[in-house]
RNA sequence: GCUGAAGUGGUGGAAUUGGUAGACACGUUGGACUUAAAAUCCAAUGGAUAGUAAUAUCCGUGCGGGUUCAAGUCCCGCCUUCAGUACCA
């Protein structure tokens, strides 16, 4: 018998399927574990062998906990709102409904080849209706919601109102926009309702308002601050340019502590709660006010070195910055205006790539020094960002390096405050190795003396206080796209007003073309049926808005990451049509255990989840304030291009090997035409692509490619595609290689040749088991020698996959199976064990050996073996060790040992012991534990 | 610049956390089977030196030091690569 997986794949495929084998109930007799993936964006482009690697880690480890005992939750959803969809929309006028489904089809096809145990039951999409119902609720609360400092959490927006009318906004400490006028309860109820919402408006968790933004002109829509990599758009590369809109946003800066501190109590890789805590950006320093001659208003600055406050010889505003028209002295103001639209043409690609260069203009105002009461006079220049503490800051060149340019370049003056320092060629910034001279009461001070002296003096004399401030900024929650959420909002004058939950849906309607309108509005904006009827409580035409009773629609939708931020909620219960989930199910399965993904979301999606998370919590309506218990970031699959060299200027192409000095060009072709050996078919290169029609090929006996690691993709023509691996080897061969390539967390190029190490494998696996007169396995009493290898690979593989050593897990499987080859083993007692712990790498050839073994019911209902120590008993080292100066033998032992056992493994190290100088043990001196030291 | 991760054969990678470095697999070479190829099986495979041979000795985990009976692993100082972030006051 032969093994065909072919066959043996579709069957249990096919079984699993109608039998619904991994469907999951809520089982309270039972442990739950929760393991999910990030769920995937159906592109058009299909899977390749890259995506399921985390996949199929994540599968073996929810297949392993099933077997020990677990109710496992292991469930599967599409991302399924999102731009590549609509831009073919644009291209082609389809509905990106229709290319989404059609997507998803092609991805539930692949990934059903792969054998995975999901439960489809629970699948859903960002895009139903029924689940972005519970998106736009979520929006809701967020609008209804406000963050009290006090109580460090969200509250009702409603609470907040009882606290105006009783006392105002004067001893409120809650999170809120900049510059809040204060106001007290008698000021507060003479407000109208617009004043009232505007107010409202700077309190609000979801909140309207006048922003500057990433606008992106060739996507038409605007960015947050993660989708932008190197001052270009993340998607396509485009251009960026600051530009002042109305938008929605996320008051996710509220959170900001929290989403730092409680990074403590999850199990993340450090560089992954590295990249959060920089992106968080918490800095705890001064904010105190300088005074400005001749002005009533006074410059606030933040700084972390107030111990410096003496070497202040100049302020810098940036650009942007509200005082700079103000303060500008007649004969400045043309050259200061002149350079604020310098600065405000200046893009951010602009500004990374000429950060050495040093721009400024004099104001012709002083400030006065808080202390010395000194003139100092006030720059400003674009090195200050008006986005960062308050947009100005206190410059200390001869601690600052950025200070020290400055003032270099302008010859402003430095004064050296760093005793015995020499700061002629550069600023002094270490905050260690130094004590202050011309400080008056600080002089002779460190650092941490210093910080505390002035910060006393500054509070005492209401000068300064201390400040914490955070590079984190509020998410921009609008896009100008129409594949994605609606709000559920309608404006009332410019108000915004809420559609009450009972109404949701608010469904997205249907449109003519995806670009936004002639006028400027976003595609929403060239829907019919887009007003909200406040009577009827229902959508109705555009045409019948009279501002009286039918309003206007917000033309917006929600970004990407809306969907993404709370989809595990909605696993737990997916068919609820009441709730979000039912407090039944969300006790029971809580939050994910293990959640497996890219470390590309770091900033993005990781860090909202853990906002939603913690805004639900705060609501009470979830039990638990962090979304992902233990995240493990899947290293990316790279492709092996394959390159061919062409002549300059010619139509010939020339073999790798017999390339020497001529000017050449690389040309990528499809890896499909090359075999394992780099020899490239050139037939079937001819007819791949026309223009190699034509072509001389210059080699010697094979034509031989050169090779290059990069990113799997299209564009390089090395994508590998899942779909003719299962169909040559096998998925089971296909999971074990994407497993035996490296540690998950890994980058690692794929390589198609290796997998016939996997293969090869599985055929040795089988014929373990199977021979041409069919099964050969019996129930015999196994030999010893077997029973060690059974019991040591339980041991080794139970602790490889507890620490997510896939890898090394597939090696442990070869040794066993090469070790009961050579065996000859044929025992049941051992071959049926060795199945159950295999089974969650490679389900389908287990089954079915299973069944042939003359089981019944699927092995995965089985229960994981435990391993037993006698079988494992042995003496592991042995090594000479020194201790007080006499030479012994160490000997690390097995635990559970009597000495007669102890005596016969000495006898079996006499060759270690002549070594040393030929001298025998004289005395055993056994130490308790697994230690003993023989003293020579 | 800052932060994080990592440098081990021709290749992917092991090493029970201080204890025989190179497991396992790919590739390569030789052999068996075959008319032949494929498939399969067996053997060799870090380097150097000596020997007909079994074998022996030395060198070897990016570089230079150190601790230790013992270092890929720990400490100090460098170099390189990858990732994140970047005028953050």
């Amino acid at each position: 018998m032969k093994y065909n997986f072919r066959s043996i794949e579709k069957k249990w495929q096919k079984y699993w399927a109608n039998n619904n084998t991994y469907q999951t109930n809520i089982d309270l007799n039972k442990k739950k574990y929760y393991v999910m993936d990030m769920f995937p964006y159906p592109s058009g482009e299909g899977l390749h062998v890259g995506h399921p690697l985390g996949y199929i880690a994540s599968d073996i480890y929810a297949r392993y906990k099933k077997l020990k005992g677990f109710n496992v939750l292991h469930p599967q959803g599409y991302d399924s709102f999102g731009l590549p969809a609509e831009q073919y929309a644009i291209q082609t006028g389809q509905h990106p409904k229709k290319t989404t489904e059609k997507n998803i089809n092609t991805y539930r096809s692949q990934l059903d080849k792969i054998g995975f145990s999901f439960d489809w039951s629970r699948e859903f999409r960002t895009s139903d209706p029924d689940y972005y119902k519970w998106t736009q609720l979520i929006f809701i609360k967020l609008f209804e919601s406000w963050y009290d400092k006090n109580q460090d959490k969200a509250r009702p927006i409603n609470q907040l109102i009882n606290i105006f009318c009783k006392s105002g906004n004067y001893n409120l400490n809650a999170s809120s926009n900049k510059n809040i006028f204060q106001f007290s309860a008698d000021q507060w109820n003479e407000f109208n309702d617009d004043k009232k919402e505007e107010v409202l408006q700077d309190y609000r968790l979801a909140y309207l308002a006048e922003s500057e933004v990433n606008w992106c002109s060739e996507l038409g829509t605007v960015l947050a601050n993660d989708e932008i990599v190197n001052g270009v758009s993340e998607r396509g590369g485009y251009k960026i340019e600051k530009r002042s809109m109305l938008q929605w946003n996320m008051r996710i800066s509220a959170y900001a502590d929290r989403l730092l501190n409680d990074l403590d109590k999850i199990d993340w890789s450090t560089s992954m709660k590295e990249t959060q805590r920089n992106w968080i950006g918490k800095s705890i320093g001064v904010s105190m006010k300088f005074n400005i001659f001749g002005h009533d208003d006074s410059i606030e600055v933040f700084t972390t070195r107030p111990d410096t406050i003496f070497g202040v010889s100049f302020m810098t505003l940036a650009p942007e910055h509200d005082l700079v028209l103000k303060i500008s002295t007649n004969e400045k103001k043309d050259e200061v205006e002149k350079y604020i639209k310098f600065a405000s043409n200046r893009t951010e690609k602009d500004r990374i790539s000429e950060v050495k260069k040093i721009t400024g203009v004099f104001t012709g105002a002083y400030a006065e020094h808080p202390i010395s009461k000194n003139k100092i006079p006030i720059w400003i220049g674009d090195y200050v960002l008006a986005t960062y503490g308050t947009g100005a800051v206190m410059s200390v060149p001869c601690g600052d390096q950025r200070d020290y340019d400055f003032a270099k370049f302008f010859d402003i003056d430095i004064p050296n405050i760093f005793k015995d320092i020499n700061i002629s060629d550069q600023a002094f910034i270490d905050k260690q190795g130094f004590k202050l001279k011309n400080s008056s009461f600080l002089d002779g001070l460190t650092f941490n003396e210093a910080t505390d002296a002035i910060v006393a003096m500054l509070e005492k004399d209401n000068i300064g206080t201390k400040e914490i401030n955070y590079r984190l900024r509020n998410a921009v929650f609008s896009r100008q796209r129409y594949w994605g959420e609606p709000f559920p909002v309608y404006y009332v004058n410019n108000i915004p007003k809420i559609i009450d939950k009972n109404y949701l849906p608010i469904k997205l309607p249907d449109v003519q073309k995806y670009l936004p309108t002639e006028s400027g509005e976003p595609p929403l904006g060239r829907a019919e049926n887009w007003a909200w009827d406040v009577e009827e409580n229902k959508i109705v035409e555009k045409q019948k808005i009279d501002n009286k009773k039918v309003f206007p629609i917000e033309l917006n939708t929600m970004p990407g990451w809306a969907g993404s931020s709370w989809y595990f909620l909605r696993y737990i219960d997916p068919n609820n049509s009441n709730e979000i989930c039912s407090k039944e199910s969300l006790d029971y399965w809580s939050n994910v255990d293990l959640y497996i993904g890219g470390s590309e979301h770091a900033t993005g999606h990781l860090l909202y989840s853990r906002f939603w998370t913690k805004f639900l919590f705060d609501l009470g309506m979830i039990p638990f304030d962090e979304p992902f218990k233990k995240l493990i970031n899947q290293g990316m699959i790279l492709g092996s291009s394959a390159i061919i060299y062409r002549m300059s200027g010619t139509n010939k192409y020339i073999s790798k090997d017999l390339l020497k000095n001529e000017k050449v060009e690389e040309i990528h072709v499809d890896v499909g035409l090359v075999n394992f050996s780099d020899e490239l078919d050139i037939d079937a290169l001819k007819k791949w692509q026309p223009m190699f029609d034509e072509a001389e090929f210059i080699c010697k006996n094979s034509f031989l490619v050169e090779r290059k690691i990069e990113k799997m993709s299209k564009r390089w023509y090395n994508v590998v595609n899942p779909d003719l691996i299962c169909e040559e080897y096998g998925a089971d061969s296909l999971r074990l290689f994407e497993m035996f390539l490296g540690p998950l967390e890994q980058y690692k190029p794929w390589n198609t040749s290796g997998i016939v190490g996997t293969h090869n494998f599985l055929k040795k696996l089988w014929r373990l088991y199977v021979d041409d007169a069919g099964i050969k396995v019996k129930d015999i009493k196994p030999e010893k020698d077997s029973l060690k290898t059974l019991h040591k690979t339980i041991k080794k593989i139970d602790n490889d996959i507890e620490t997510y050593s896939f890898n090394t897990a597939v090696s442990n499987f070869m040794i066993a199976v090469n070790e009961l080859t050579d065996q000859k083993c044929i025992s049941n007692e051992i071959l049926s064990p060795l199945l159950i712990i295999l089974s969650p790498y490679v389900p389908h050839i287990t089954e079915e050996l299973w069944s042939l073994l003359g089981n019944k019911q699927s092995i995965t209902k089985e229960s994981f073996p435990v391993y037993e120590k006698k079988f494992l008993k042995e003496a592991s080292k042995v090594y000479p060790v020194s201790i007080n100066g006499k030479v012994r033998l160490k000997l690390e032992l097995s635990l559970d040992l009597d000495n007669k056992q102890i005596e016969e493994i000495l006898l079996n190290h006499n060759d270690v012991i002549a070594k040393l100088d030929g001298a025998s043990p004289k005395r055993i001196i056994i130490v308790p534990g697994k230690i003993i030291n023989l003293v020579i």
